[in-house]
DNA sequence: TGTATATATAACTAATTAGTAATATATACT
DNA sequence: AGTATATATTACTAATTAGTTATATATACA
């Protein structure tokens, strides 16, 4: 990332903002197992059909994933294996947060008990 | 990322919205070289004092840098250098994009040359 | 042709947020 | 104390967006 000009820094925001909602990562992560067609879908995330149909054509614009239709179904499925190495880092970070948190957390109470009388 | 409950995802949600912002990219990618105090990341950024400001607010809750004073300066630097393995992913990602629709609008015009009268 | 099923879209609302202008706070220096 | 500098915050506006309801489109099948 040396001399990111601004076009491609708006495409990168728009690539993370696409990633930036519980409910597309569901979907996402649902379909880490391979194709599913949006009735799959709309069960396993537990949102409505209109509003997982929206998700899906956001992610379809943001290249994040690929649409085929067989019969009166459409399939939909991961465009880029890169997508889990990202939420694998991100998780990475948040588990490495939370126990440093935890520590501190510890910390203050183990520090609490010390000054008890 | 299998078996992830509500509160992950929401966690990691929030974790790519911080990301999905030119401005902020631009402020990380300037925190790159090592630590910068508010006036160098205005400078480099093109942006306002208070906008600024408030992006690296934003990015601290996040725990995306970290702060730290020295007289009247506020000097951040950057918490966690998984942060550019993500920028890197999605550059790989973009670039590839961008490639398979140069060949596709290569392709495209070579087929419009063919049938040229 | 008519009906059921699967998916997409449009219109709308409520909530979030980037940017700005103005102001507040804090430190250093005279 | 008073002034300058550095940074943060507040109040506001405009734009974006997640979710909903209702409707449209498309395919399969009787």
């Amino acid at each position: 990332m040396s001399q990111l000009d601004e076009v491609a820094l708006i495409h990168i925001a728009a690539y993370f903002q696409a990633l930036a909602e519980p409910m597309r990562l569901k979907i996402l992560n649902g379909l880490r197992s391979g194709e599913k067609n949006v009735t799959e879908l709309v069960a396993l995330s537990g949102g409505s059909q209109a509003n997982v149909s929206k998700h899906l054509a956001l992610l379809r614009d943001a290249k994040l994933i690929k649409r085929t239709s067989r019969g009166t179904k459409a399939y939909y499925s991961i465009a880029d294996q890169r997508t889990f190495e990202l939420c694998n880092l991100v998780c990475g970070h948040i588990a490495d947060t939370m126990r440093l948190e935890a520590a501190a957390n510890e910390a203050f109470i183990a520090s609490l008990q010390t000054h008890q009388p």
